[in-house]
DNA sequence: AACTGTACTTACTGATAGGTAAGTTGTCAA
DNA sequence: TTGACAACTTACCTATCAGTAAGTACAGTT
C-alpha cells in the first residue's frame, strides 16, 4: 500500500528508451527523444540517469535480470529442451513483431565499438548470459537425447544466437517475417528434430 | 598516362569511411572523422560527397561491384562449392582481423531503420546478392553431390549468413577469434562435411 | 595572356547533442 | 508549522553535427 502510486517515470524512461535502442541503435537516440515520448523535459531524464552511460547500464542490467527470470521460470515449468528452445525462437520473433525491434545483443554488438566501456562490460556480461543459457539446453537435451546435433554444445549454441541475432536483423533488411521462422526451421534441423515440434 | 597521378582524394575518403563505418556505425561517424583522418577540411569531402547520405551510398554501391567481380573471379578459377564457401568463410573472418571491423551488411542491418531512404534501398540490394551468390552455390553443391544439408537451399543460405553476420557482431563482444573459426566448422559440419575441407 | 574547371580552404550557419545549476512544487514526517 | 526530500522545470552551457557560400590556388586549354 506504501509504494502503490509512487511515480513510474523511471520505468516510463527505461522502457522508452528501450524501444529507441532496439529501432535506432544507442548513438541514434537522445533524451529529448525520450522526452518528448513522455512529455516532459530533458533535464528529468538526467535527473533519474544522470548520464547516457547510466541510462545504457540500466537498460542492459534489466535485460539480464529479465532474461533469469525468463529461464528460472522455465524450469519451474519442468519444460522439455525442446519446448524451451521453441520458448526462445518466440522470443525472438517477438522483437521484429514490436515496431520492427532486433534483439539487444544484435544493437549492442553492432555498435560495440562506440559503446562506453561500462556499457561494453554490461554487454559482455548480457552475452555471457544467453550463451550459457542456450549450451546448458543444449548440453541437457543432447544427454536426455532429445538432440541430436553434431559437434560441441557450446558451438553449437553460439552458432543458433548469432543465426537468430543476424537473421533478426536481416528480417528488417528484407521485412520478410518469413525469414526468421525459415531460420527457426533450419535450426530443429539440425538439433535433430525429426517430427517433434510444430 | 593521362590521369596516372590524378588525386585519389575521392577514393581515401571512400576508404576512411568504409572503416568508420565498419567500426563505428553510419551514425556514429562524422565528416570530421574522415577529415581529421586525411588532413583536409570537412568541406573537401563535401565536394566529393554533397551529403553523408551520398556518401553512404556510394560506400555501399562499391561493396556490390567489389562483390560481384569477387563472385565473378571465383567463377573464373572454376573452384568447386567447398572451396567457394571456404573463401566466403576467410572473406568474413578477414573483417575482424582488421580492426575489429564487422561486416557491411551487419552494420547497416542492425542501423537500417535510421538510415536515410536511399542507404535502405541499396542496403537491400546488396544483401539481395549476398542471399543470391549463396543460395546459388548451395544449390549446386547440391546438386553436384558436394553438399547434404537437410532443406531449400535459399533457407539454408539465409540461416548461413544471418550466422555469420551475427557470429561476426559476437566475435567483438567476447573479442574470441575462435568465436567465428567455431562458426564456420559447425556450418561446414551442417553442409555435410565428411572429411573434405581442411 | 586570358579563361576555365578542379580541388580544395576559410568562415560561417542553424540544429541538436549531452549535461548542469538553480529554482519550483507537492508530499510527508516531526 | 516547519523542514526535508523527491521529482521535477527553466534556463543555460559547450561541443559537435551536417551543410553552405565565397574565395583561392593551380593545371590545362585556347
Amino acid at each position: 500500500m506504501s509504494n502503490a502510486n509512487k511515480p513510474d517515470t523511471r520505468k516510463l524512461i527505461l522502457d522508452t528508451a528501450e524501444e529507441l535502442l532496439l529501432t535506432r541503435s544507442f548513438s541514434a537516440f537522445s533524451y529529448s527523444n525520450i522526452a518528448s515520448a513522455l512529455g516532459v523535459k530533458n533535464a528529468a531524464i538526467h535527473y533519474h540517469f544522470p548520464s547516457k552511460t547510466d541510462l545504457g547500464v540500466a537498460i542492459i542490467q534489466r535485460y539480464r535480470r529479465r532474461f533469469k527470470r525468463w529461464s528460472e521460470q522455465q524450469e519451474m515449468l519442468s519444460a522439455d529442451p525442446w519446448q524451451k528452445m521453441e520458448w526462445y525462437f518466440d522470443l525472438t520473433v517477438r522483437y521484429y513483431s514490436q515496431n520492427q525491434r532486433i534483439c539487444p545483443s544484435g544493437v549492442l554488438s553492432a555498435e560495440f565499438l562506440v559503446l562506453p566501456p561500462e556499457m561494453q562490460a554490461e554487454t559482455r556480461l548480457f552475452v555471457d548470459d544467453l550463451i550459457a543459457w542456450c549450451t546448458r539446453i543444449l548440453a541437457e537435451g543432447q544427454q536426455q537425447g532429445y538432440f541430436s546435433f553434431a559437434g560441441v554444445a557450446r558451438e553449437k549454441a553460439v552458432n543458433i544466437m548469432a543465426a537468430l541475432q543476424g537473421g533478426l536483423q536481416l528480417t528488417r533488411v528484407l521485412s520478410s517475417g518469413e525469414l526468421l521462422d525459415n531460420i527457426a526451421r533450419q535450426i530443429r534441423i539440425e538439433l535433430g528434430a525429426v517430427g517433434q515440434p510444430v
